[in-house]
RNA sequence: GGUAGGGUACCGAAGCGGUCAAACGGGGCAGACUGUAAAUCUGCUGGCUAUGCCUUCGAAGGUUCGAAUCCUUCCCCUACCA
């Protein structure tokens, strides 16, 4: 690949890139010297669940990888005490040495789905923040003054809002840019919402006598709700390590627009064949919905492994357009009559006698598919009978 | 240190002596419909041995027949001025 084709392919699906012309110095100079790049990319070790949302930079990062540069995954073990900006809690439990190193590996695990683990360097930033002193670190704030940090978006709101910005979230993209320094990347990767800091660690790479990183950002791809940024918190997300049937199921329930944006960034489809696919649901020669189950099948494949991704779509057709039953369902235990709502509660399907008695009233009660409305209702237990609750909830009853 | 404004259910936010298990919005759940766990529409959304009872509106006391609402003390948050 020479350079401009390169750089045509790792500046794919980018939102923000500083800049085109530095990254091609970058690489054309990494190829006369027969080295790859050190591609930089943090995560928080607080939340080791990856989903689909960080697979959007993953995958480019694997994009690098394959173009023959390093990926330097920095798991921030220190910031992770910090918290990051725009989180809503200004400050998090410290995490124990136990648990940075099992987060860690489980991150690991999660991480090498996607990148190739022979070009990626994993690193903690406590490694070097560990051991700094209180010295140093005034020493490090001097290099930025508020004015700069104010520039951030996030932290000029709020600040005219007159609402809180607490000391260590100003230091929280210092400490970002230093990680840079540490590593010596030479470019640094992450979602959009990330841009001020990336571009800190310019600025502080300066600062040291280091070229400067290319910054590039990708989009933050909204989650299964379609409005709000896919994360953890907001429970929105499609994990990486769900079963094939969550996941497959998750994905189809993303509204028709927002699976377009999936099959770009997640899936990395060309947009000339976006398009085709878009053009033909607009003449109605392709079905939504067959589009979106290719979405689960591809998606699915691509995580749990080939030719999972067609059971999950044959069995979520079954339960949901034919409305048959799963393959597997948890089994409840019951010695003699019991009462509809006691059965919901211990089938684990309503957490108070409460809810079960609402879902009884609102319809979402079957036993051997036929509807129980009836709060009273004396089930005579029969092995292997079959409750569901809602669309989706499942048991089978033993006795 | 001073001044002002706050702490209400999963979240945001009304309520400011009874009609408050607490408006409204979001989220969640259920139903209808469908092309699907899309979209749309409707309903529900503290708990219980359930036409009643119990616990909840930062905490503890108090006033009152009656408090999320008034008083006292305390804890916490925020902004502004020093």
């Amino acid at each position: 690949m020479n350079i401009d084709e390169q750089l045509e392919l790792l500046t794919a699906r980018h939102v923000d890139l500083f800049s085109a012309g530095e990254l091609k110095r970058k690489l054309a100079a990494a190829a006369k010297e027969k080295r790859g790049l050190r591609i930089k990319y943090g995560a928080d070790p607080s939340a080791p669940d990856i989903h689909l949302g960080h697979a959007v930079g993953l995958n480019k990062l694997r994009e690098f990888q394959d173009a023959g540069h390093t990926v330097v995954f920095i798991i921030g073990d220190f910031t992770g005490m910090i918290g990051d900006p725009s989180g809503k809690s200004a400050t998090r439990p410290a995490l124990s040495r136990e648990q940075v190193s099992a987060n860690a590996e489980s991150y690991k695990q999660q991480v090498f789905k996607i990148l190739d683990p022979e070009k990626t360097e994993v690193r903690f930033n406590s490694e070097w923040l560990g051991g700094m002193k209180f010295e140093d670190v005034i020493r490090l704030s001097a290099h930025v003054t508020v004015a700069q940090l104010l520039a951030r978006d996030d932290f000029s709101k709020r600040y005219a809002d007159n609402r809180p910005i607490s000391l260590v979230e100003f230091l929280y993209p210092l400490v970002q840019a230093y990680d840079s320094v540490m590593v010596k990347a030479d470019v640094e990767l992450g979602g959009t919402d990330q841009l001020f800091n990336l571009l800190l660690g310019r600025e502080l790479q300066k600062v040291y006598g280091q070229e400067p990183q290319v910054v590039m950002t990708l989009p933050l791809i909204e989650g299964l709700d379609g409005v709000q940024k896919m994360s953890k918190s907001l429970g929105n997300y499609v994990g990486i390590n769900e079963s094939a049937k969550e996941m497959f199921g998750k994905l189809m329930s993303v509204s028709d627009e927002l699976m377009w944006k999936y099959f770009l960034h997640i899936l990395c489809r060309k947009p000339a064949e976006i398009e085709a696919m878009q053009a033909g649901v607009a003449s109605g020669e392709l079905h939504p919905r067959a589009v979106k189950d290719e979405l689960g099948r591809c998606v699915v494949d691509r995580f749990l492994g080939e030719g999972e991704g067609q059971k999950a779509s044959e069995e979520f057709a079954r339960i949901f357009a034919q409305k048959e039953l799963p393959d597997d369902m948890p089994d409840v235990k019951l010695s003699g009559e019991t009462g509809i709502i006691d059965l919901v509660v211990k089938a684990g399907f309503a957490p108070s006698n409460s809810e079960a008695r609402r879902l009884i009233q609102q319809g979402g009660v079957r036993i051997n598919d036929e509807q129980i409305s009836d709060v009273k209702a004396v089930i005579k237990p029969v092995d292997g009978m079959i409750l569901k609750v809602g669309k989706r909830k499942f048991a089978r009853i033993v006795c």
